[in-house]
DNA sequence: GTGGTCTAGACCACA
DNA sequence: GTGGTCTAGACCACG
């Protein structure tokens, strides 16, 4: 769970974003409990509210519900709703990406070989950076 | 000129990386003025200040300078440090989507079909919307 | 006896609203014992605790009265005052919901249509969900 | 607008409630400003954190939308969008009174007397309590 | 001035 | 211990 903050988009989102890839890729299940919103905020290093923020976002997606005095659980369907709205997060910054490129003029060629150099490193570092 | 007002990014930055890439296409080049602060902020739809700053941005990297009362000129240098100034912005997003689909638990067959998908779909709205 | 977790009010002091309606229903009849703590946590699914905050509240009301060892009992009075009380609720709900409706802008004719349909699609479903 | 601190319904859906009747009502028109966070705050008498989280709620709706640095404006679907809610709202209001009067025992007769006795006071006071 | 995000710290309902 | 709401006050982007 890494968390940028220099970036412009909120943290509570990419919480929630973290929170949703790693529904999609099974580390959270349905049924499960996530951890809680003060163990995460200790985690990213954030105040809990920033936390609850991006639960709360999630929980309007349907992704998860939280059972008061309990936790916060997967939804039986989170998963499944999970990764498509990851899809739709990847999608739209592929598309930005390729926005850009052609207007600042760049054929298709280099727009791929853009793209092939940044997935090739990618490898090398393996899905969890160090 | 496209400017996104929902986005996270803010506008004055996303005017910057339009300049930036227009003059990495060639439609600005070393020596020309550029559009006025007022012509520049009734096109894009915004606040004068809001351009001032996005021009503000650019004169710091070096790519654009202002002449008192003349206007501001792409700078000799311009094309090439833009070029590499929108690469660098393509290959940041790139590596984003990658990123997110990773932690997502996508393989790299997956993510080879979205930004296929991404860029099949880009071609047909043409690469510079007016 | 049935609650609803995911509203504003309190899980405890639905369960008070739901026993001061069975006794006003007669439900539960004067010197009668309640329910036990447990049997009620059982039933409602909810922790014993919850259930006893509730039980303090109708305490503190004069509507039951607790022997020790023996159980909970139904007031003399407890009929009587649980009606009212019922009265008072329901009262308060439709005080909202009329206020409500005028704050919207809505004509005497809107809020009956509105009342009536409600009235109508409850009775369809009986009087008292088991 | 008139907000319930004690009330068990949060403060900030309060504020959106009161606000969704407002459009409802036409008191605000599509296109319009909203009062900004900070004027809200004040006739409120509450943080304006607490204003912003009912502006976010209805901003999910649709019902209205915020511009950077000019304020927040009611949504061309926003009256009609209102509407539906509040009525939504009334309804729900309406149909936990019945319940609740019906758990309770009373014949359909006596919950007409209630919600009659409540319409006819709540004419007396006017649409707007003083 | 506007809206938007974040922090620190409080209190509540519930297990 | 859990989640949920609220406050006070800060900083940012924008007009």
């Amino acid at each position: 769970m890494r968390i940028d903050p220099s970036s412009h988009v909120p943290i509570y989102l990419q919480i929630a974003d973290e929170i949703r890839a790693a529904v999609a890729a099974g580390i959270y299940r349905a049924g499960e409990v996530l951890p809680s919103l003060r163990a995460m905020a200790v985690e990213v290093q954030v105040n809990p509210n920033t936390v609850q923020r991006a639960y709360d976002e999630l929980e309007r997606e349907g992704l998860i519900f939280a059972q008061r005095g309990k936790g916060l659980f997967v939804a039986e369907t989170g998963a499944a709703s999970a990764q498509s709205g990851a899809e739709d997060g990847v999608r739209r910054l592929f598309d930005e990406g390729i926005r850009a490129s052609q207007a600042a003029g760049m054929t298709r060629k280099q727009i791929f070989e853009i793209f092939h150099a940044a997935l090739a490193n990618s490898s090398k570092l393996g899905s969890n950076r160090p």
